[in-house]
RNA sequence: GCCCCUGUAGCUCAAUGGAUAGAGCACCGGACUUCUAAUCCGGCGGUUCCGCGUUCGAGUCGCGGCAGGGGCGCCA
């Protein structure tokens, strides 16, 4: 937003260094000045203007050095256009900015720009994002959903930063896992199914999790558990075996039950507010994938150690590394049938060539890095260019304060158990701060802000950093939080609604109270956070922004009158200021995946 | 043995190599006849795991440790 207002300051500034005899040709760094009250840019050059001097043999204190050159350029600097005072401050030279004119700049474009504030130019890339992907017969837990929620916040930032941008999701739909529930289901459950998506979706999850222990050894099993247990083991090793033979009545009955844990993995999709343009299942890449398996042992990429052993790429020593670091990778197993990575590979061939896919990213928990930095440098040795704008975006754990969350085990939390406790305790809190509220906007509000917190909380930790799953800590609903948030909306919306009509223009043409710079000065970083955030792949940085954008208003609306203002004019800018901050608010919480409600 | 991630206030976490390391929670004390108090103001709280190095400047970069977690040929 003040590009080329930097670029002139950087043109001034050098003439500045000139005419008082020194150099310096770089461009200089200008970075905000610590708040305090005033708004404006500062630059650390005056310090490499005098560790230069230090360096050529001068015997100098650079640190005092650099405040007398500040101080010296601070008054030979003309103040470029758009600035309206300098100043020289330990070292830094700081250019301050003329407030009146540039709030009306900030809030003319947001509110010109409305729902698109903040948006990229289209780029010209196409980016596919892979998330949202649990197997099926599973329950879809807490981790599901932090998945979920970070892969749909990272394509909604990719997709308005300007990428041609398509959600992908890859479910797991068949393995020996899947096969053991359809065993189970058939051998003891058939037709004992309840009703209603999520109860027999959650229903297949339990039998999951007894058919795994069903067929798993223990150590204190009698010997006849032990032989019953390898008998099991049989019957659901067969059964895969037909599937894989495509047998029709074996094919119906995981179709069936595969279908119920689709049914509910859309239905909380859709929850989530999540539309998935392409799904690619396991169950339909496995074909293509033993094909690809030929080509590297042609390309003289592969090693076939058939029958003796598997299909594998040493990949280390293709890339002449001598200390062990991407290993060696099996890409089809001595039986000839697929693995997961053999499944990756035909995949991505098919993103590269089928969709075009200039960049693709990955959203899979980070246990999986080794595979896919394989992945990827198998991808490079096969010769496809787009194999460096593939991305691992890993993530930690969601785990429970007792330890890990397990499927087979079945100590899971359940992202509808959260969801249905978040909606309970927004609802009290209703009860007793707004208890007015028809019963349409309450059920409305109960899942905005339900879901809004613990989205919130799952987006507001760095990606690759565990998180302990809480009930309390999953469900703030204040301080650094959606739900505070989400009330900075409600406020403003709330100030609007009294307002009336939005003034068509307004001048900043008084004396603004530091709240009301620091408001627009957040606002006015916003196209620049979501650039960020969407080519570092981090919406944590979204997520830190929206709460300081929802801290700034808070401060505003407490500090100020807006509609009780001493003058008209004061009150037109400072309508049109609420206005831009409820949009940009609005537009924060939209690429984060939240909800911006319009009461609570 | 090798690779990856993490280590910041009592707790949970922030911080493009830049100015006095910031928030929330918890704790203590204040502000509702006011545009919604899911808010705001004040207080308390730090050897940024340790050491060495690079730099005018290091929580951030490099090297070496320590601690915790994850991964390493036919699971996904």
């Amino acid at each position: 937003m003040f590009e080329d207002l930097l670029a002139d300051a950087s043109v001034a500034f050098r003439l500045a260094v000139e005419e008082i005899g020194l150099t310096y040709s770089e461009d200089p760094d200008w970075v905000p000045i610590p708040f305090k009250g005033k708004w404006g840019f500062g630059t650390p050059a005056c310090f490499q203007i005098a560790a230069a001097e230090a360096k050529s043999g001068k015997k100098i204190n650079v640190p005092q050095r650099a405040e007398e050159i500040a101080s010296l350029v601070s008054k030979s600097i003309l103040p470029p256009s758009g600035f309206d005072a300098v100043e020289a401050e330990r070292g830094y030279l700081n250019l301050f900015i003329q407030t009146r004119t540039y709030a009306e700049h900030v809030i003319d474009n947001v509110l010109e720009n409305h729902d698109d504030f903040g948006k990229g130019k289209k780029i010209g890339e196409r980016v596919m994002v892979e998330y949202a992907q649990p197997n099926t017969h599973h329950s879809f837990h807490i981790g599901h959903a932090r998945n979920a929620m970070l892969g749909e916040s990272l394509a909604r930032l990719v997709e308005f930063a300007g990428f041609d941008t398509i959600r992908a999701s890859y479910p797991g739909d068949i393995g020996l896992g899947v096969i053991t529930c359809v065993w189970a289901y058939d051998k003891f459950y058939r037709g004992q199914e309840p009703e209603g998506i999520h109860k027999k979706g959650q229903w297949l999850a339990g039998i999951y999790t007894e058919a795994t222990s069903l067929v798993t050894p223990s150590d204190d099993d009698s010997e006849s558990t032990l032989n019953e247990k390898a008998a099991y083991d049989e019957e659901r090793r067969d059964l895969l075996k037909k599937w894989d033979d495509g047998d029709p009545q074996v094919r119906a009955l995981w179709g069936e039950t595969r279908q119920w844990s689709l049914d509910e993995l859309s239905e909380i999709l859709s929850l989530l507010g999540i539309e998935i343009d392409v799904y690619f299942y396991e169950s339909e890449v496995i074909g293509p994938a033993k094909e690809i398996v030929d080509e590297l042992i042609t390309l003289g990429i592969a090693e076939d150690e058939r029958p003796d052993g598997p299909v594998i790429v040493r990949i280390d020593e293709k890339l002449g590394l001598t200390k062990e670091k991407y290993r060696t990778a099996v890409i089809l197993r001595s039986d000839g049938t697929a693995l997961y990575l053999t499944n990756d590979l035909a995949l991505a061939k098919e993103k590269f060539e089928k969709y075009s896919v200039d960049r693709s990213i990955y959203v899979v928990d980070v246990r999986q890095s080794l595979h896919f930095q394989q992945a990827f440098k198998i991808l490079e040795l096969w010769g496809f260019p787009q194999a460096q704008y593939c991305r691992h975006l890993a993530y930690g754990f969601v785990t429970l304060p007792e330890g890990a969350m397990s499927a087979r085990r079945g100590n899971v939390v359940l992202f509808m158990d959260v969801y249905e406790e978040a909606k309970r305790r927004v609802s009290n809190i209703i009860n007793e701060k707004n208890p007015d509220l028809s019963e349409d906007q309450r059920e409305k509000v109960v899942h905005q802000v339900g879901l809004g917190a613990l989205t919130y909380s799952m987006l507001a930790v760095d990606n690759n950093k565990d998180i302990i799953f809480n009930w309390d800590d999953a469900l703030s609903f204040d301080g650094h939080s959606a739900p505070y948030i989400q009330n900075a909306h409600v406020r403003a919306m709330s100030i609007l609604r009294r307002a009336g009509d939005v003034p068509g223009g307004a001048s900043f043409n008084y004396d603004l109270d530091e709240t009301e710079i620091e408001l627009i000065d957040i606002i006015s970083r916003f196209q620049n956070t979501v650039k960020k955030a969407a080519t570092e792949y981090k919406p944590l940085l979204m997520a830190t922004y929206a709460y300081d954008l929802a801290k700034a208003f808070h401060h505003f609306y407490h500090a100020v009158r807006v509609l009780q203002a001493d003058a008209d004019n004061i009150r037109d800018a400072r309508i049109r200021l609420t206005d831009a901050s409820r949009q940009t608010l609005a537009n924060a919480l939209r690429l984060l995946g939240i909800e911006a409600p319009e009461m609570m």
